[in-house]
DNA sequence: ACTATTTGACCGTG
DNA sequence: CACGGTCAAATAGT
């Protein structure tokens, strides 16, 4: 219930604020520290290992998340206003974006989220969580991607993922990425979809030779190169090992225990789990192949 | 050769 | 009618 937020959109603000450039760049900046505290703090709630728990504080983070991206959406667009469109981007990747004057037929920050739902004729609410993160793809699970949209009023397309075990296990979990700004350590509003399926099927398929019991929550450590226009993230995600079969991949490892101390927070930029530390946890996972285990339904 | 990604069209919803 | 989400054929990467 958390996880879905009222329909009050954001002021409008057809006319620029007052507000002078600096203090927007300070507050923006403000706010994206809010949003990578926001982002530990996530990675930190999903390692608790009651399920309960862990999703009222996932909701919460969610909400904080929202408020935050909300708060910098408005921010950054209000921004762009004022300043002319002419310093574009530090690379030319994203130059197809430019937005054409947001057309005054609709408006533009009104309509920002709408349909989570389709095809569900029953009007079953999905579970759906926010979150901002600067890492879109690290999120421990296989994702494949399956279409991207140009949005509205957003500088950056959205794009879309599914679950890369959906075939074969019917997970219906999806997740929408989206690129808020173009930062250095540019933030994502990640949209996810459903909750995996898959993952609660793997941790029962270890085969008995294996005497460690990892039970508990055990996730699918995968990485899918998510192909993202921005040239940070693509450079991100180039550290990133491919995956090469889909029945190779191993799946029911818990994830690491990321240790991020609030001086790490304060002092560094980014403490993030860096592409180093997937790695290995993807040769660890090589190590534990999974057994092919077809009784479903 | 295989698989994931790309990209534009199509379709449903508001 | 416009927008957002999905499909599916074509393409690229390995």
């Amino acid at each position: 219930m958390a996880t879905r937020r009222p329909k009050s959109e954001m002021s409008p603000l057809p006319e620029p604020t007052p507000a002078s450039d600096q203090r927007v760049d300070a507050v923006i900046e403000e706010l994206r520290k809010g949003a990578q505290l926001a982002e530990f703090l996530r990675q930190q709630v999903e390692l608790i290992p009651e399920h309960g728990r862990r999703d009222a504080a996932l909701a919460n983070v969610s909400d904080i998340s929202t408020a935050l991206a909300s708060s910098l959406s408005v921010l950054q667009s209000e921004r762009e206003q004022l300043y002319s469109p002419s310093s574009s981007s530090s690379d030319a990747g994203v130059a197809a974006h430019a937005a054409p004057a947001f057309g005054a037929r609709n408006g533009p920050v009104a309509r920002a989220r709408r349909a989570k739902h389709r095809r569900g004729s029953h009007g079953q609410e999905l579970p759906i969580k926010e979150i901002l993160t600067e890492t879109p793809e690290n999120d421990g699970f296989h994702w494949r991607k399956y279409g991207e949209k140009k949005i509205l009023n957003a500088a950056f397309p959205r794009l879309y993922y599914r679950c890369g075990y959906s075939d074969e296990h019917k997970c219906p979990a999806k997740k929408y990425v989206q690129q808020q700004d173009n930062g250095d350590p540019p933030l994502f509003m990640v949209t996810l979809i459903n909750d995996h399926t898959c993952d609660a099927l793997f941790p029962a398929e270890q085969p008995p030779g294996s005497s460690s019991s990892s039970s508990a929550n055990s996730q699918v450590l995968d990485f899918t190169k998510a192909s993202i226009s921005s040239p940070t993230m693509a450079a991100a995600s180039a550290a990133v090992p491919r995956l090469k079969k889909e029945e190779d991949v191993v799946a029911g490892m818990s994830v690491t225990t990321p240790s991020y101390t609030y001086d790490e927070l304060s002092s560094s930029s980014l403490p993030l789990m860096s592409p180093m530390q997937w790695e290995m946890e993807m040769e660890m996972k090589s190590l534990f192949r999974r057994q092919d285990a077809s009784s479903g339904s």
